[in-house]
DNA sequence: TCTGGGGTCCTAGGACCC
DNA sequence: TCTGGGGTCCTAGGACCC
């Protein structure tokens, strides 16, 4: 049986829900009119733009570009500042007006998703009136547009509500790829990133058409895994399913692009344990453990190093994530200038509350439970409420953003 | 005032074991 | 005392996504 899927994409989605919201708070200029950008603090080094209106695409503005190069293209270009905590309230909103429809939506990232209708459709219903039906009401209901893809796989719904935009519904069956993806550039193919294209071009391969006519052998010895995988979705082949069960994350970081290049590494080390604190107390939420830590670092030259260490045990403790994570930095530091300092904790394990009780005196279980404590207050006042003394510090230096929530 | 931050998955090479 | 081969785990780096 056929599946029935579609692929939901808010338009420029922190930008739509900036203006939102400005409007709601008072605000007469709807920035969706302007050109206008979403866009980190330029003076602490954040300056990318991370989601831009219809009329700054008109300019040339791309997502990801910095800022700086952005306005050369655009002169009256308008900067706004994300609310990361307002976007996640857009985005539930979006989703809890999706399960109206299906229980099976895979929240792809804040602003797409995935939704299974295949045994959600009465006989003589059709999909893309659903489509329909979904992008007008998100429009009437939640006040921003969406973009939605209508296919029998999740590779080509997303194919096309990448299509013309915004505010569409297009299709993408089988019979239709030809005239409406082959003829697309390899770059619009999801998955074909900035390293593969040049590639494929040397080989000749500019069109998704010149992709899929390609021995899939010779992709697969050229490209491994990946190949395979650009093969067939240039054939629009992608049995994956839509998981709408929430998962456990694999692995969780935190990192920092620092407001100037750091060499001392006693200042880098205060940036770790404000990192170790934010990166154990989401593993203690999620009830995850680590098995390894590793720290990374981006040099003045955009280099970067990192190093990893399995530890003895699986640990959500601030302190250890720390103590391990300075011994990482102290052999890859060397005395670089640093930019960017982040650590990331894999091989997640769920934290066994029976574990806890059988080692009930170990000097870990006594931290464990301090810090369950404090996790326990964070959760109920918000993370600022409790702080190390020295973390402030920190926080002062590097002006972390103040968004903590998920 | 040039270049964010959060992820997932893959690969190659080395250590180590049988 | 001239040198196989398979398997697993670990590490560093990289590609890609939003």
């Amino acid at each position: 049986m056929e599946r029935q899927i579609l692929h939901v994409d808010v338009n420029n989605a922190f930008l739509s829900w900036t203006a939102i919201d400005r409007l709601a708070s008072g605000e007469t200029l709807d920035i969706r009119t302007i050109p206008a950008v979403i866009g980190g603090d330029e003076a602490s080094r954040h300056g990318v733009v991370l989601a831009k209106s219809m009329k700054a695409k008109e300019f040339g503005v791309k997502t990801g570009e910095p800022i700086y190069q952005a306005r050369k293209k655009c002169p009256n270009l308008q900067v706004f500042q994300g609310d990361y905590a307002s976007y996640q309230k857009h985005s539930n909103d979006l989703y809890q007006l999706l399960l109206e429809y299906t229980d099976q939506i895979e929240r792809f990232s804040v602003d797409e998703c995935f939704m299974d209708m295949t045994l959600f459709l009465h006989p003589n219903e059709k999909l893309i009136d659903k489509a329909y039906e979904i992008n007008k009401r998100v429009k009437e209901e939640l006040g921003f547009t969406v973009n939605i893809g209508v296919a029998n796989n999740k590779l080509l719904a997303k194919m096309a509500s990448d299509f013309k935009k915004p505010d569409r519904v297009h299709t993408l069956y089988p019979e239709e790829i030809k005239t409406k993806m082959w003829i697309l550039p390899i770059s619009e193919l999801f998955m074909v990133g900035r390293k593969s294209i040049p590639k494929l071009a040397q080989m000749g391969i500019k069109t998704i058409e010149d992709l899929a006519s390609q021995d899939e052998k010779m992709l697969i010895k050229r490209f491994g895994k990946h190949g395979k995988l650009m093969w067939e979705y240039a054939n629009g082949i992608d049995q994956s399913p839509v998981v709408y069960e929430p998962e456990q994350p694999k692995c969780i970081g935190n990192s920092i692009t620092l407001p100037e290049d750091i060499y001392n590494i006693n200042r880098l080390n205060e940036v770790l344990l404000a990192l170790s604190e934010q990166v154990a107390f989401r593993l203690r939420k999620h009830a995850l453990k680590a098995n390894v830590v590793s720290v990374q670092i981006k040099t003045k030259d955009f280099i970067s190093y990192s190093h990893q260490k399995t530890l003895a045990s699986p640990t959500n403790i601030t302190k250890e994530i720390y103590e391990t994570s300075k011994e990482l930095l102290s052999n890859l530091h060397q005395n670089r200038g640093i930019r960017l300092i982040g650590i990331q904790t894999s091989k997640l394990v769920e934290n066994e509350q029976m574990q806890l009780s059988i080692f009930d005196n170990t000097t870990n279980t006594k931290q464990e439970k301090i810090e369950n404590v404090v996790n326990d207050l964070k959760k109920k006042y918000g993370y600022e409420v409790i702080t190390r003394a020295g973390e402030m510090k920190v926080k002062n230096m590097i002006n972390i953003r103040e968004e903590k929530k998920e």
